[in-house]
DNA sequence: AATAGTATTGCAAATGTTTTCATAAATTAG
DNA sequence: CTAATTTATGAAAACATTTGCAATACTATT
């Protein structure tokens, strides 16, 4: 009997079954030039023969890269990181990393649960979303010093690299396009801000343009909805029943803004006629909806590709210290606003 | 000066910092009951002062879990997959799993090439979706002797044990449903059901009902549209345009609905007078839409969680064998069709 | 006070690789 | 034909842990 030690498929028995060292047959993996051709192709034999699938974590205790990324998301399930982790998922698959994946809920206490998780896998690298993170998080990446950057949210002063758009700009087209069209009458529906600066930078953006255009923002008009169709359809029906009703509603983001429009829909209000909304993102379905939504694109998935581009390559090597990438935002114009009359 | 080893932090220099040996604190982590109090005490101030963190690849080479489960998916950017990863990685998440993704654009090697790949990381265990593989993907996960599901379709069949729902059926409740309400002149918008299992089994579903009572789908109302609410408005545009056309349309799913719903208004259609719309799957927006999308629903979330579940169990084990679980579906009737007049 | 446990700890082997160094074989140059 | 290279391979140390076994120290019996 050859398979003495019956089935473990380890680099012995591949080494045995091919009738050379150990160390031949690794260096056939990691150096093919450096083994004679005849050898290789007996190794090859073998490998197939028997199966084996390399141990990437015995390789990893050599300081050999464990081939892993980090990415920490607050929910997978929002269409708006979804496409981004598709994005940035396919950018370091093209580098060979495989994804380590995991999702927080928008709590930074269990985001720094999961780094360490990630960190005692030996993640190469970790990103984030945004830039609202547990000061222990930012301490932890700092003392590992572990490639990291932040996805999605740009800001010139960010502790992190990063690679994202500027939200607070995104804020400002919005509500300056509704300005521009003569709006003063204005809502707001937007996802709580605590802990998402993204969310809380477009708020603030928004703001600040209303403000100095001298919109008007009741307060009961200024309402707060969770990341969901129908939260948002419920919000949006509350303002829209009453007598006295903005002429125009902001919305954070575009699933926001879908809720909104069809809860306009649903009180036989007519878009844009009766209202106008604008969102924030241009996600799939904006363009197609009826009336097409007017919003700010933002290229989520030039960001999640840049992001992985970028981590990947500093990873590697080939590119280092901190670097700040803002992705382009414009205003698109469809079919859900028109001047104030 | 104390620390000779400058700056790696290992279980040696955590042993050394609290004067005792590296057996001992790896018991600590290990085996805590089998040390002392005190001298867990000291190990935990060295760990906390040194910032140590483990190393899983250091553990995993003795046969103990990775604490990995592999998740392969077509891709992560669609609504439902975002759901159903997101059940799953709550689940595994509970169990203390952390999860490795990759998707594969439905290209069965690519499929493969990834399953590899999580195997050289040595996942506990591997997640798919459907039934589709390559019989090379059989292959890997039989010799591998791997704990393996196959989520989303349900299957009596199933060669791996799988937690999902009967496709077939919800083309037949789809079907029955139109039929049932006077529908014969019926159009079908499906996606790719090549290496597909889920539509592919959808579509005979419905199929096979609409021939029994007597329907008739002329080819040029039997279209198929990629995975994307833009192609399926393109497409249902075609269709609605022409004179001749259809009384009611099925949709593989609710993101073509949808498409087929905003194709309709565009046409100026009124929905349910004109036309009648079915889909399945129903997705996050599918009850806010106006008017309601009637459709299949389908527990997506419920299917990542039960899957999750059962692997983990099953990897721990607790649980051992194949299983396949079906998971329930049911029409849910809402304001996309109405009685053929 | 001696004996038998029991609790606590350390030593060393084992895990599956990679890599350095040394050695042997083959090739080339002189 | 010998010396000098070059090519190809193997032995053994290293990587960061876990764990079986042995040794020591303590506690409770009688």
């Amino acid at each position: 009997m050859t398979d003495i030690n019956k089935d473990k498929v380890d680099i012995f028995a591949v080494a045995k079954r091919a009738k050379v060292s150990i160390s031949t047959v690794s260096r056939s993996f990691n150096h093919p030039d450096l083994v004679n051709l005849a050898t290789r192709k007996k190794i090859d034999t073998a490998v197939r023969k028997l199966g084996y699938i390399r141990n990437r974590a015995a390789q990893t205790m050599h300081g050999i890269r464990s081939g892993t990324i980090g990415l920490v998301v607050p929910t997978i399930d929002h269409a708006i990181f979804a496409e981004v982790i598709q994005a940035f998922s396919d950018s370091v698959d093209g580098h060979g990393f495989t994804i380590l994946i995991a999702s927080h809920g928008y709590d930074l206490e269990r985001e720094y649960a999961v780094l360490r998780k990630f960190l005692e896998h030996r993640v190469d690298g970790v990103a984030l979303i945004g830039e609202d993170h547990s000061e222990e998080t930012y301490d932890l990446i700092e003392r590992q010093d572990i490639h990291a950057i932040s996805l999605w949210n740009y800001n010139e002063d960010s502790r992190l690299s990063c690679v994202g758009s500027d939200n607070k700009l995104a804020g400002n087209l919005a509500a300056q396009h509704l300005i521009d069209l003569g709006h003063l009458k204005i809502g707001l529906v937007f996802p709580p801000t605590v802990d998402n600066d993204r969310a809380r930078d477009r708020r603030n953006g928004a703001q600040s343009v209303l403000t100095k255009g001298g919109a008007q923002v009741y307060p009961q008009w200024d309402i707060e909805s969770t990341y969901s169709i129908a939260d948002a359809k419920d919000a949006a029906l509350r303002i829209l029943k009453t007598e006295h009703r903005p002429s125009a509603i902001l919305c954070g983001n575009d699933v926001l803004a879908m809720g909104v429009l069809y809860a306009a829909r649903s009180c036989n209000l007519n878009i844009p006629e009766d209202l106008s909304i604008i969102g924030i993102g241009d996600f799939k379905g904006s363009n197609e909806v009826e009336p097409g939504l007017t919003t700010i694109r933002l290229p989520a998935r030039e960001i999640g590709r840049q992001a992985g581009e970028y981590l990947s390559l500093s990873i590697i090597g080939k590119s280092v210290g901190r670097r700040r990438v803002s992705c382009n935002i414009e205003l698109i114009i469809r079919g859900t606003c028109k001047p104030n009359s």
